[in-house]
RNA sequence: GCCCCGGUAGCCCAACGGCAGAGGCGAUGGUCUCAAACACCAUUCAGUGUGGGUUCGAAUCCCACCCGGGGCACCA
């Protein structure tokens, strides 16, 4: 901040003047008073119609910045709106208070995760209140709350009893700077999503949720939701579930039981597949591998393994790999084909091993090249050389070759429906639909989470902690015992892991992971639906009542983290009887980011800006009004841009209105100037539609208008004293109070009336007021605005046309040349075509 | 490589296929002032990334390309 700017506000403030408006006094003045009348505060019970409003809740890690402050106030637009047309509106806020940055804050400080996370809540709760977020605080909750995760381990609990939470063994996600697995969706370019650190693979026994089941609902309900979803929202969700067709493939192995079998999308060129290549890592290639090429195979191996994630996501690196020494027999032609091994093929999707068919899919292509094998074109795409020789893949339709039963179709789908037709009948494949989509990773390796609530038992094995019994809390940690050891820190804690079976009184331990905090949040909008029920993590009437959310207001970051776990969370819900929608969240607005000068914010850069500096300078209102108006919500937002200064003197410019009215309060307004009362009512049919489709800053820009509009009336208009501009002055106080709920409040009690103006109902409209009395209508020529006639709004096209003809201005245009087409859009336009 | 979103005055942004400008920022001039700040008044500036097409008429619809942002990516 620039002296002069501190200067210059301070001396505002000290004015003696007293019309100036003192933004801290005002704030100081209001908050009390909205503390003493509550009046958000939702009523389950209430006849109005009802609206849920959520917003993503956040986690507590110092007090709130410019990146709440901007979402809070999107957010607070629409739900203040709801409250001004009449709903009875659910809008709750709360935290995701366990995660990583409160446990290596505590070993840092030697104290325990409580602390931070406590301290840090106290401090955005009151930020909060202070900026005048319509939030209903009776239903604050916290994910770290024993009474909050004794419901997120009874979820755990029916979810396993349903088969959708199990342990398996797996190579796993691990970072090594945070110590604990991560689950895929939190692997971001091979990197870990929260610390950045490389992604290394480890083999261990975890627990999953069993997401995949719901893959395929969980992709088919994406086009209900495209309408109100952002795009890219969706668009992620379907490229992370990652839904092909293909086929299941068995090819024979001499000398085992078992075939190899493929996933392939094109099991039409499968007359093409000279070679098929195994997951160099996944457990098929060691039990494949003869012992004439095992140590081929465990050479190769320490060579993959020396390479990073990062090194694998890159396209263009050279085929490597190694030959197995066995052959299998392709079903369709029994031909013998040789199986390699290679890092090109990942372990966990589809089966691990692929049938190679070079000609038409140039990763085998190029792997044929590297190792001289046989390249064979089935399909004859027109236009394009045979791959064999052009070493160019081709996937285009065409016409098949050497493919048997297939020669002489024209068609990639009718080659598809008619090679699985045969394998079904052959019983050596089956046409199938495979999932990028992987199960969700849920167990983590660290302290301040949900303890998952099974003990292992010699000899009873998994046990869950009886339902009585939960929550079962977290044993007391501090300061060093939290250090990350690979093993989770519960582990150590020998009085907590040691305990007797609950089932055969033998000892045993308890499990000593935590669950991913991604499970906390995959619930918590129904948690505030009933958020001190004590028979349920939410009673199942209530949230009958309020769900699904009707807006949820967050980042994008979510889009295949938070939103697609919350989705499968609501649908196993449904299934449960518990939830009638299978949808949580009928609509979604992400909110861009604050930047500064073009670059995010960062201590590096060194160009943060401070939220508590910049309410401290221009207030709650003027900071709040700034993040509004910059631009569409989704739009990123640049500080650099903006001028909180100018919405300081924008809403001291409306405050001085309510100041300037002479009328009585309750004065009506019909007799008033009928000009200012046009604009007024159209003022308010505008706002409403802006509202509702998300453009808050063209609703602020209309209201500057109103204000502008009536500046104008009062100084050298209808004058202070008409009706109308009282009108208009309390149309802005209720249109503020979406976006600056201090001086909407402050402006209605200087116009007469008792607080809060944020539940006086919407302005109603007088429809005669929205039919104007004259239009202009354009008259062009050749697309040329040649003139413009003032006309009855209901004027006939028929006499439009005439009278734009006889228009002077438009006879000397047309210059005696004939005119050969009229276009009449009464009353606005007529288009003369010559 | 594939798929989304965007490109409008000096800047941020508006504009049912119909007058390119609603609003703000900035700048300039004026009123007020001893002077300044504040406030108020007025003025200022683009033909909509590029090239085609559809249309009576295109910022808006279609095609191609350029630039910026994002998602997916050795997923068979």
């Amino acid at each position: 901040m620039s002296q002069q700017e501190t200067h210059r506000s301070e001396q505002t403030d000290q004015s003696p003047e007293a019309a100036a408006y003192d933004v801290r006094a005002v704030q100081d003045k209001w908050l009390p008073v909205w503390e003493r009348l509550n009046p958000f505060q939702a009523d389950d019970d209430s006849p109005r119609e009802k609206k849920y409003a959520l917003t993503m809740f956040p986690y507590p890690s110092g007090d709130l910045h410019m990146g709440h402050a901007e979402v809070t106030a999107l957010h607070d637009v629409i739900a203040r709106y709801w409250w001004q047309r009449g709903y009875e509106v659910l809008n709750p806020m709360g935290w995701d208070s366990f995660g990583l940055p409160a446990e290596n804050a505590a070993i840092r400080n030697d104290e325990h995760p409580a602390t931070y996370t406590y301290a840090n809540i106290e401090t955005q709760y009151e930020s909060f209140k202070r900026y005048g977020i319509s939030f209903d605080w009776s239903r604050r909750l916290h994910t770290s709350d024993p009474e909050y995760y004794r419901w997120t381990q009874w979820l755990f609990l029916k979810f396993r009893e349903r088969g959708l939470a199990y342990r398996k063994s797996s190579p796993v996600n691990w970072c090594p700077n945070d110590q604990t697995v991560l689950a895929n969706e939190q692997v971001v370019d091979g990197r870990c999503e929260r610390c950045g650190a490389e992604v290394t693979k480890r083999e261990l026994t975890q627990w999953y949720f069993k997401i995949t089941d719901y893959a395929q609902e969980l992709l088919d309900c994406l086009d209900d939701l495209e309408p109100t979803w952002p795009a890219r929202v969706v668009t992620a969700q379907r490229n992370w579930i990652g839904r092909s067709e293909g086929a299941h493939v068995d090819f024979a192995v001499e000398g085992r039981d078992e075939p190899i079998r493929v996933f392939t999308t094109r099991p039409d060129t499968l007359y093409g597949a000279t070679f098929m290549v195994v997951a160099a890592d996944a457990k098929l290639a060691a039990e494949l591998v003869t012992d004439e090429q095992r140590p081929a195979l465990e050479a190769y191996l320490d060579d993959v393994r020396k390479e990073s994630d990062i090194d694998r996501l890159a396209t263009d690196r050279p085929k490597t790999g190694v030959f197995l020494g066995v052959h299998a027999t392709n079903p369709v032609n029994g031909e013998q084909v040789p199986v390699w091994a290679s890092d090109y093929v990942l372990a966990d999707y589809g089966t691990g091993a692929i049938m190679a068919v070079p000609a038409h899919d140039q990763r085998d292509l190029d792997f044929a090249k590297a190792f001289d094998l046989p390249v064979r074109m089935v399909v004859d795409v027109p236009g394009e050389d045979d791959p064999a020789t052009t070493y160019v893949a081709t996937s285009g339709d065409g016409t098949y070759v050497n493919s048997g039963p297939l020669d002489g179709i024209t068609d990639k789908a009718t080659g598809i429906r008619t090679i699985i037709e045969q394998l079904e009948a052959d019983g050596t494949g089956t046409g199938t639909v495979n999932f990028r989509l992987r199960d969700w990773l849920l167990s983590r390796q660290r302290y301040w989470g949900v303890p998952i609530p099974i003990v292992h038992c010699d000899a009873c094995g998994e046990v869950a902690v009886p339902y009585d019994q939960l929550p079962l809390e977290l044993p007391e940690l501090r300061g060093a015992d939290l250090k990350p050891k690979g093993v989770s820190p519960l582990a150590a804690a020998e009085d907590w892991v040691n305990v007797d079976c609950p089932q055969c009184g033998a000892p045993a331990k308890r499990d000593s992971d935590t669950m991913d905090t991604f499970v906390d949040s995959s619930w918590y909008f129904l948690r505030y639906c009933s958020p001190g029920y004590e028979d349920g993590p939410f009673d199942v009437e209530k949230a009958k009542a309020w769900m699904p959310a009707d807006i949820y207001v967050g980042g994008v970051e979510h889009a295949v983290l938070h939103l697609l776990y919350a989705r499968f969370f609501t649908k196993v819900l449904a299934d449960m009887g518990m939830l009638e929608v299978r949808e949580p969240f009928a609509a979604q607005l992400n909110q861009g980011i604050v930047i500064n000068q073009g670059k995010k914010m960062s201590k590096s850069l060194g160009n943060g800006v401070s939220l508590g500096d910049q309410l401290a300078e221009f207030g709650v209102d003027a900071v709040r009004v700034t993040l509004v108006f910059a631009g569409p919500p989704e739009d990123d937002i640049d500080w650099a841009d903006v001028s909180p200064a100018g919405a300081l003197r924008f809403l001291q410019r409306a405050w001085r209105l309510s100041g300037d009215v002479t009328s009585a309060a309750g004065t009506p307004a019909a007799g008033g100037d009928v000009a200012l009362r046009r604009i007024t009512a159209r003022t308010v049919t505008d706002a409403a539609e802006l509202v509702e489709s998300y453009r808050f800053n063209v609703m602020v820009a209309r209201v500057m208008e109103l204000v502008n509009a009536t500046r104008k009336a009062i100084d050298t208009g209808a004058g202070p004293a008409d009706p109308a501009v009282r009108e208009a002055a309390e149309t802005v106080a209720i249109l503020l109070s979406l976006v600056a709920p201090y001086v909407a409040e402050e402006m209605w009690e200087r116009l007469g009336h008792e607080p809060t103006v944020a539940k006086v109902g919407w302005p109603e409209v007088d429809p005669a007021l929205l039919v104007e009395e004259s239009v202009t209508a354009i008259v062009q020529i050749q697309g040329k605005v040649r003139a413009r006639l003032e006309v009855a709004p209901d004027i006939s096209e028929a006499d439009l046309e005439q009278l734009a003809l006889a228009d002077a201005g438009v006879v000397k245009a047309i210059d005696g040349r004939p005119v050969r087409k009229v276009i009449v859009k009464a009353p606005k336009l007529v288009n003369i075509v010559v």
